[in-house]
DNA sequence: TTACATGCAAACTGTTTGCAAATAT
DNA sequence: ATATTTGCAAACAGTTTGCATGTAA
């Protein structure tokens, strides 16, 4: 699923932004293999890995757009950095303790039963789960 | 279910942490009603108008060491403060995107269906579930 | 040619830390 | 008396922002 340069730049058209040089290329990283979780940090890291510069205030901004134009999601994490996810759908993560790695939930059919009454008044935007695993202690 | 001094100085104590005044002035104010939700600033604020002398630093500090003593437990959630809960049992939040609180889940038999294998070598450590609710339009 | 995007450095926010003074044991 | 805790200010990490320069339309 490799996505032509003019893919992603009408992509980010219909969500209003340009297609800059360093949105397209943070955007090629981001959407070109698969379902991605980054931090600003590692996302910048790795375009400077493939010589593409941007800096690193633009990765903020460039995430904090895409985000805002649901292209991401981000992820509620307890901890210093944020995360981004490229899945947007609703889905659900483990957590890997040892590594720091947040790894998607490979199972459609996870869901949260005993849900008592909603206070009223309000419904549910999403439910984020995380599943934080260790090393099992053999 | 007020809390005598003594008995706050003891679970103090038994944590491994001398009963001082600013600590057990925090734990009069964290464990003397029910289950809380506080951020370091607003459990600053609230011993603050209780004329209670506490610096943010030790406030921070205070926290910190009764989550390590298993007296707090940290929520997970995606923002800049992070929050802690009096409540140290498994349990899971609602929060209230209109006004940014955190609630606990009134119930018992919540659970998550449809887990797939762990990866090999991995237990799990803790669920956690955030249930985000906003106003439902009408 | 005009509005928008970028890069840099400076600002900001939440949190942690070093150290001298204060306190608990 | 001794080890621990506190408060303050300075340090820190992650993130945002102001502004001059560069770029897309």
């Amino acid at each position: 699923m490799e996505l032509q340069e003019t893919e992603l730049a009408e992509r980010l058209r219909v969500a209003g932004l340009r297609p800059t040089r360093q949105r397209l290329s943070l955007a090629a990283i981001l959407f070109g293999a698969g379902d991605r979780h980054v931090s600003a940090e590692s996302l910048h890291q790795e375009a400077l890995a493939a010589r593409i510069h941007v800096s690193l205030a633009t990765v903020y901004n460039t995430l904090n757009q895409f985000k805002a134009a649901g292209l991401l999601r981000e992820v509620a994490f307890e901890g210093d950095r944020t995360f981004f996810d490229t899945n947007t759908s609703n889905h659900f993560h483990y957590y890997l303790e040892d590594s720091g790695q947040l790894v998607d939930i490979g199972s459609e059919d996870l869901e949260v039963k005993g849900l008592p009454e909603l206070p009223a008044g309000t419904e549910i935007d999403r439910i984020d789960i995380i599943v934080r695993l260790r090393k099992s202690r053999s």
